[in-house]
RNA sequence: GGAGCGUUCGUCUAACGGUUAGGACGCCAGGUUUUCAUCCUGGUAAUACGGGUUCGAUUCCCGUACGCUCUACCA
């Protein structure tokens, strides 16, 4: 390659990034680190109706989240800005006027009404060739008449003029040659009534501007790819523009179609990258990040749906991808999101993750649920102990609250139609043991110690070990699940056990 | 309607003319765990259809079907 590479995530600041949005970025990311080369942020906010605010700056931290630090962008500033659309109004108006002169585009003052009637009346009405000669633009009408409207301020957009009869073609990285007939693509409006340029000539100018050499956005564009490659012939060169890569879409898990942020709601999982608040309904969207994914896996995932290296390998990190990254094992077809999927990528990812950085994740969830942590590394210890059970961040309460304080709810239930005078005396006796050794200044002992002492006594009672373990286990942890019982003893320590037998004891008389 | 794109187990995918079509998730069964989860073992399940080309097609070509995307002064 002889120029460095520089690719661009233009997001328009309308809401949350949902899962395609950040594969997008993902891929871009990938690409330009791959190749040594620059990755862009720019906001494509040309349109001020959709305007939202909290947009862009969502859109940022969802990147920091994620890992994937724009080289430039609004925030980090860059030689090649501004960044944002809205901030270079002035400059594709030049463009706009170029290619007016050119001939390549005309002015048109159809009025949003007349335009609604004239697709009314003529069913799949295009303005293209066909019918541009019936309506109100710069061609159709007289020079004359066309210096009077502009002398009068009427309102006008600025349309490209489509060539007839000629074949447009372009090479996707991912899809290969791609062409269209220009007889069948409509003559788009590039610049709007208030100013701004529409997507398809701040794309043009910018990617030009701004020097990209890779032009990565969902399949979705493919159909308006035609009028990109005229508006690069006309405006620059051919040799200069981008390669273009389409990437596919990601699909709703049942039936088909484009994963949308209903789908999520309708089938309880996040499509958004993190939170997001729309601040007009001031709903909030669920997003990976609150759901207890960590970005690791998130992102890792996100590279499967649509690529893979060609080995049997799934978990990456984000250096493995940067190495392994290449456009032509991406996908042409798209992608079904698998939630259940998603939960094991993010496992893998709790399984792997060093304790101490994990207690750090966790840490948040443990002060929400109003736990109270007296020393981070006794959580370090218990995150440790039962990270292999967690699927998900959240569920680290569920798993390890009982190391932290006793079970508010005894699932009694469980241990009730077995229970007997027998046993009680067993756990009567056991307290006494333990609060024996507490007396004796022994706070703690090994698992292993523990086991062999409760079995001694489980012998001496003449029962067996099998009927006591789940007792046991339910008077310290609430219910059947956790690691081992004595494992758990070891770290609550005996007096705690013995409050929580205690405790039991009372429940069960 | 038109145009473009796509199509291997339920899902994510491997196999760039020759494989018993492989792996992973899920599911099922067994083992470990005196609980649950993890883990281990095994099982389940796919080349949309029809024509070519070829000694041989998942793979190349054509057609059909189906699906998706676009068809805004939204991106």
């Amino acid at each position: 390659m002889d120029s460095k590479v520089r690719v661009r995530f233009a997001p328009s600041p309308t809401g949350g990034l949902h899962l395609g949005g950040v594969r997008t970025v993902l891929f871009n990311y990938l690409f330009a680190k791959h190749h040594n080369g620059e990755f862009i942020l720019r906001i494509e906010d040309t349109d001020q109706t959709r305007f939202v605010p909290g947009a862009e700056q969502y859109i940022q931290d969802t990147l920091a989240w994620c890992g994937l630090t724009p080289n430039e962008s609004p925030l980090h500033g860059g030689p090649y800005g501004p960044y944002r659309q809205s901030e270079r109004k002035a400059i594709y108006r030049q463009y706009a006027d170029t290619l007016i002169a050119q001939g390549n585009a005309y002015y048109a003052f159809d009025t949003p009404e007349e335009l609604d009637a004239k697709r009314k009346e003529i069913p799949n009405f295009q303005y293209s060739r066909v019918h541009r000669m019936e309506m109100k633009n710069s061609v159709s009408l007289s020079p004359e008449v066309v210096d009077e409207l502009l002398k009068n301020n009427t309102p006008y957009v600025i349309r490209i003029k489509v060539p007839e009869n000629e074949e447009v073609s372009l090479e996707d990285v991912i899809r290969g040659h791609v062409s269209f007939d220009t007889s069948i693509v409509d003559d788009k409006v590039l610049l709007k009534a208030d100013g701004m340029p529409t997507y398809h000539l701040a794309v043009v100018v910018d990617d030009h501007l701004m020097k990209i050499t890779h032009a990565f956005r969902g399949e979705e564009w493919l159909p308006s790819a035609p009028v990109h490659v005229l508006l690069w012939k006309y405006l620059f060169s051919l040799d200069q523009m981008p390669k273009w890569a389409h990437l596919p879409l990601i699909l709703k898990p049942d039936g088909n179609g484009k994963l949308s942020k209903r789908d999520g709601e309708r089938l309880g999982f996040p499509v958004f990258a993190m939170d997001w608040t729309d601040p007009n309904t001031n709903t909030t969207t669920i997003g990976f990040k609150e759901r207890g994914f960590l970005p690791e896996a998130f992102v890792n995932l996100l590279a499967m749906l649509g690529w893979n290296d060609g080995t049997d390998k799934e978990i990456y990190t984000i250096e493995e991808l940067i190495a392994g990254f290449s456009l032509d094992r991406v996908h042409k077809g798209g992608a079904k999101f698998d939630y259940e999927k998603a939960k094991w990528f993010n496992a893998e990812w709790i399984k792997k993750m060093d304790n101490e950085k994990l207690a750090a994740l966790v840490k948040p969830y443990f002060d929400e649920a109003k736990i109270e942590i007296h020393e981070h590394s006794y959580l370090v210890k218990v995150v440790g102990l039962v990270k292999e059970r967690c699927h998900l961040l959240p569920e680290f309460i569920t798993q390890a609250s009982f190391y932290f304080q006793a079970p508010t709810q005894i699932d009694t239930a469980s241990i009730a139609p077995k229970w007997d005078a027998k046993k009680s005396s067993f756990f009567n006796e056991l307290a006494k043991l333990y609060s024996g050794k507490m007396d004796a200044g022994i706070t703690t002992a090994s698992a292993t110690e523990l086991e062999a002492e409760f079995k001694e006594l489980v012998a001496k009672h003449e029962l067996k070990p099998g009927e006591l373990m789940l007792p046991f286990r339910i008077m310290l942890v609430g219910g059947k699940f956790g690691p081992g019982v004595f494992e758990i003893v070891e770290v609550i320590e005996l007096k705690d056990t013995v409050a929580r037998i205690q405790h039991s004891l009372q429940l069960l008389s």
